[in-house]
DNA sequence: AGAAAGTATATCGAGTCGATATAGCGACGT
DNA sequence: ACGTCGCTATATCGACTCGATATACTTTCT
């Protein structure tokens, strides 16, 4: 389930550990707390099938240091030193092994995003998060496909009344996770007709790389 | 963590790892799909610290079996050799373990329960569910924690429009995931206020063994 | 100069999941 | 009378994830 969050990371840019456990956290708020102790043992696991390749990169595809930070503090030899370091080619960074998507990793990732691994709400999420990869049809097939299993759930889940042994607590938090659920439900109702809009607006099997239908939000 | 599940069945009768697995998924919602790779080990870890001991039962504490099943055809000569076979003291029945909680499980539990374990949104439902066998004021305590901590997730998580990484798509999942985390803000805060309500209409530091506050349901 | 905080990779044990193997047993059809 | 289907029940396995921890280099603060 992590490879297919690192692959579609992988998919806007070579990234190295460290950075990409930050995208997971900050991109995909689902996947937040995956440890390390996740991510190293999927990198391993990617590069051993060939679906990843390690690049040894001085500077990684996004270089977001500012080369001059804002001290502003007698930083005159220290700027000479800086950038006598960094003129070097960038020695004295530490190692970074930098991990780039192969041609099969690709394959693989569109195999993940679409294949029918038991979903709960964290693959779900991780899938819907990526699903500009996917064909118009399979987007809603995945919807579907997730709103009945939800539908599934509701039905199996027990009515709070329904059990003498339960007190208030108890059947407080039932009550509280089937609201939950009734609100996943809803709000895959609104995705669904979202994506049928923009289906027949656009009836064409190619797909013709746009964006996604925006979910009508107002704030900035 | 599932220890803490365990035990609070436990609490209130014998069980054996089938029925225990199925109290787990029909009472606590949160823990559905515990599988029995997970039960076992469970209940061995508990025997091994002594918090359970195994009881050769027959039958369990709770016989929900009738009789008579309601065939009603023929059932004459069956009826006679389930009576016998009933009649020799349920042999035949596969051989069940039975578990049963000791004075030291029962003292694991309550620390377990008011410990300072990291909870996510499945441990503290599950806390939550057990509650009547905490104070008020833990209760309190605990319900606040948990506010504070989806506070601190909310005030962590990326604005939807941060990132211009991000499509459509992964918008939504990131809008809906924190649209989950304000719900469950307010409903701690229902919480918060019910027991703010019972606390204060008995002010006693004594637990006075009565039902929860029930949070205003209006269906059966 | 030295402490503190941030960046980065890696490993370990414990816990969990999903699949699977195994058996006893009741119900059901033919 | 028989097989077999499905439910009850216990158990184990490999794969995966988590949280903690170790290490080490760089930057920033004091």
């Amino acid at each position: 389930m992590l490879d297919l969050a690192i692959l579609g990371l992988l998919e806007q840019g070579d990234l190295h550990g460290y950075e990409l456990r930050k995208r997971l956290r900050q991109q995909v708020g689902l996947i937040a707390n995956v440890s390390f102790g996740s991510i190293y043992p999927a990198l391993a696991r990617l590069e051993a099938a060939g679906a990843v390749e390690s690049v040894e990169s001085g500077q990684a595809a996004t270089t977001n240091l500012p080369p001059v930070p804002p001290t502003g503090s007698l930083s005159g030899e220290r700027a000479v030193l800086r950038s006598r370091r960094y003129a070097l080619g960038s020695r004295g960074r530490r190692s970074r092994k930098a991990y780039r998507i192969t041609s099969l990793g690709h394959q693989l990732f569109l195999e993940l995003l679409s294949g029918n691994g038991r979903d709960d709400a964290r693959s779900f999420g991780l899938r819907w998060a990526f699903a500009r990869h996917l064909t118009p049809a399979a987007r809603l097939a995945l919807l579907e496909r997730r709103r009945a299993q939800l539908l599934q759930r509701l039905s199996e889940m027990p009515l709070p009344g329904g059990d003498e042994r339960m007190d208030g607590y108890a059947r407080s938090v039932l009550e509280h996770a089937a609201a939950g659920v009734e609100s996943d439900i809803r709000w895959l109702d609104r995705l669904i007709e979202a994506e049928r809009g923009t289906h027949r607006a656009s009836p064409r099997h190619r797909v013709t790389r746009r964006q996604a239908p925006s979910t009508a939000r107002s704030s900035s």
